[in-house]
Order: structure tokens, then C-alpha cells, then sequence
DNA sequence: CTGCAGTGAGACATTGACGTCTCATTCGGG
DNA sequence: CCCGAATGAGACGTCAATGTCTCACTGCAG
């Protein structure tokens, strides 16, 4: 009965991941519940996203807390940070792909948090001597917000086999495609 | 006097990757002409869609073609491939954000030739052994679509200098984050 | 100068989604 | 079993964007 929040987001962020100008009668159907539930749990379409701003910046949140960002080889971290964040990949790819959002700047901060977060991670690589520095630290951010986009495509598509994700995402922002030729 | 077809599309390709819900008006008037006269030079909206898609098929084609895929080592068309596709970026952004576009089978037929272009290089690096063979050819296309369409954003947020980008997205992909031990 | 092609500005009806509402139905707890 | 809360189905009115149209203006070629 009780109509499921997060699954109704969900759904929601996977459709507007795709097609920004999906309908909310689609989003709707798409998670089992008829267009007037929807509007009795998000009271208009702006709320909706704003939810799922919200939503998806706890959810990130969370994920960066467990993998505990600051804790050992920044290499490691980042692999956490990935097998954390393959979970709300589909609400991230939103996120990143309809950035156009946070213009109004009161969520911008929350996301800017992340972001901070997730740049200081780069950051503790390079200086440390883990990652390279000819890439600076704001790219390495959005490529990594990019190929996690990218990955969560790449499943919906069926292009990528769910449990080579994590694997494919960590392998290719660390090691490159480049055959490597050590060992 | 004659409408710059070229500079409406570039403009309109920016607006939607970053808001998919930009309206005509708001096209037309970042490209400096008036609603009537975009409506003149494109039928409707989908018809400026459709002539976005085409328009990003046939510049990602001549990328292509100038990068002279099969020439040479995988790891130098590569490199190729991304200086030429650099100028294309933000329409390559738009495509593949906005992937629903690709319902009607016509101009899939287009995008699917480019993406098995792509997919034949990186199974040529790895069948010649310059590329990883644990990531597979599917996985490394989309990855690519989406280092260029984050790449574009970075620029266009001023978070990367357009300079840099080529080097960015180039080192990034073949080499990873992880600073190499040899040399 | 004249004519014309292209454009800008704006009016207009149409369309589709949105938001609100009502009413019947269903599910679950007491 | 019965009642209430939640849902589904659908009917509206509203509104913004769209697509089409007209009319006046501009710039240029002849």
C-alpha cells in the first residue's frame, strides 16, 4: 500500500536520466502508481526533482561515508568510493547530466560539498604520489562523475554486464586502457 | 542576412545538453535570430532535433574519417580520434545525454555505424595488444562518449581550460589516474 | 529608384502536460 | 466483519510552448 519513496525515485531518476521531458504520467506508470499518488507524495513536478536532487545527494553522501575517503592509499579510497556509488549510479547520472538544475543555489551547496569532497580525494592522491598530476584534480571529478554516468548507461543498455561495472569504472580511472606493461 | 545553419546548431546543441527543456524562443534567441525565422530554417522542434542528429552524425563521421582509425597504432588513432571529435564535443554531448532520441530506427542506423567504428578500434588495440583485454571494446566505446561529453562540460563550466582538454581526455583514457612506475 | 527576398515582431488557435478535484474501490488493521 | 486511509480512474480548468499566420521593415541586386 504504502506507495515506496525510494523505488518511486528511482524510477524516476532513470527515466529523466534518459529523456528530460518525460511526462509525469509516464514516471507514474513507470513506478506502478497512478499520476494522482504521485501528486499526493511530490506535490508538482519541480518538487519531484527537487526530491530527487535531495535524494541523490543523501544517497551520494552515504556513499562517501563509507568508503571512508580519507582513510588508507587514496587508490583503495577511490575503489570504495566506486563500489559505494555503483548503487546510486542512476541517480547521479541524472544529476550530472541535468546539471542545469542548480541554478537555484541552495542545493547547489549540497552538491558542492560533494564535489569538494570528492576533488579532495584527487587532491590527497597527487600529493601523496598515487595519481598523476599532469591531470588536474577538477577534471579527474567530472571524468569520474562522466564514466560513472557513462557506466550506468552502459548496464541499462545491457552493454555492460551489472557485475563487470565496478570493475570496468575502477580499472579505467586508474589504469587507463593502455596495456600495461609491467608484470 | 542568410541564417548561419551551422551557428544555430552549435547554439541549440549547447542549450539542450545543458537544459533539454529549452524552448524555441530561448534557441532563437541565443542563436540572435527570432522565433518565426528558426521556425523558417526548421519545421518544428523535432524536425531541429532531427537535423541536430544528423548534423552530430555527419561531423562525428568526417572526425572519424580525418582520424584515420585504422592507420598506425590503435594508441595514436586514438589520440587522433579525440583531437578531431574536441570540436564536435558539444554536439556529441547532446547525443549522448539524450540517448531517447534514438527511438526511431532511421538515424540509429547512422549512430550504430559510428559506435561500430569506434568498437572496431578498441578491439583492434586489443587484438594487436596495445589495449587491456579485461575491459571490454562495448565498455571502453561508451566510456569514451562519456569522457567527451564530461570534457565539454568541464569547459564549458570553466573547470578545464579548452587548451588542456585534448591532453585531459587523451592521457585520461590510455593512461588512467595511477601514476606510473616505469620511466 | 524599384522590387524582392529574408527577417523581426507580434497575434492567434492548438496542443499537451500540469495541477486540482471528485468519487468509487481496495487494502489492512482493529 | 467493519471502518478508515490510501489508491486508481478520470474529469475538469489552467497554462506555457508550439506552430501558423500576417504585416512592416531592412538590405541588396538590378
Amino acid at each position: 500500500m504504502a506507495v515506496d519513496r525510494e523505488q518511486v525515485l528511482t524510477q524516476a531518476a532513470a527515466l529523466l536520466a534518459r529523456r528530460a521531458t518525460t511526462s509525469m504520467d509516464e514516471i507514474a506508470r513507470a513506478a506502478g502508481i497512478s499520476r494522482a499518488t504521485l501528486h499526493r507524495h511530490f506535490a508538482g513536478r519541480d518538487a519531484l526533482i527537487r526530491a530527487l536532487e535531495q535524494h541523490g545527494i543523501e544517497r551520494f553522501t552515504q556513499a562517501m561515508d563509507a568508503a571512508r575517503l580519507d582513510d588508507g592509499p587514496a587508490c583503495d579510497a577511490l575503489r570504495r568510493l566506486i563500489t559505494e556509488a555503483e548503487q546510486v549510479a542512476g541517480v547521479l547520472a541524472f544529476l550530472f547530466t541535468e546539471n542545469q538544475l542548480f541554478e537555484g543555489a541552495e542545493i547547489n551547496a549540497g552538491w558542492a560539498r560533494l564535489d569538494a569532497r570528492l576533488h579532495a580525494l584527487f587532491r590527497r592522491g597527487q600529493e601523496q604520489g598515487e595519481f598523476r598530476i599532469d591531470l588536474s584534480a577538477a577534471w579527474l571529478t567530472e571524468a569520474f562523475y562522466g564514466l560513472i554516468g557513462a557506466g550506468a548507461w552502459s548496464v541499462h543498455e545491457g552493454r555492460v554486464a551489472r557485475n563487470d561495472l565496478n570493475h570496468s569504472i575502477a580499472e579505467l580511472l586508474l589504469g587507463g586502457i593502455r596495456r600495461s606493461m609491467e608484470k
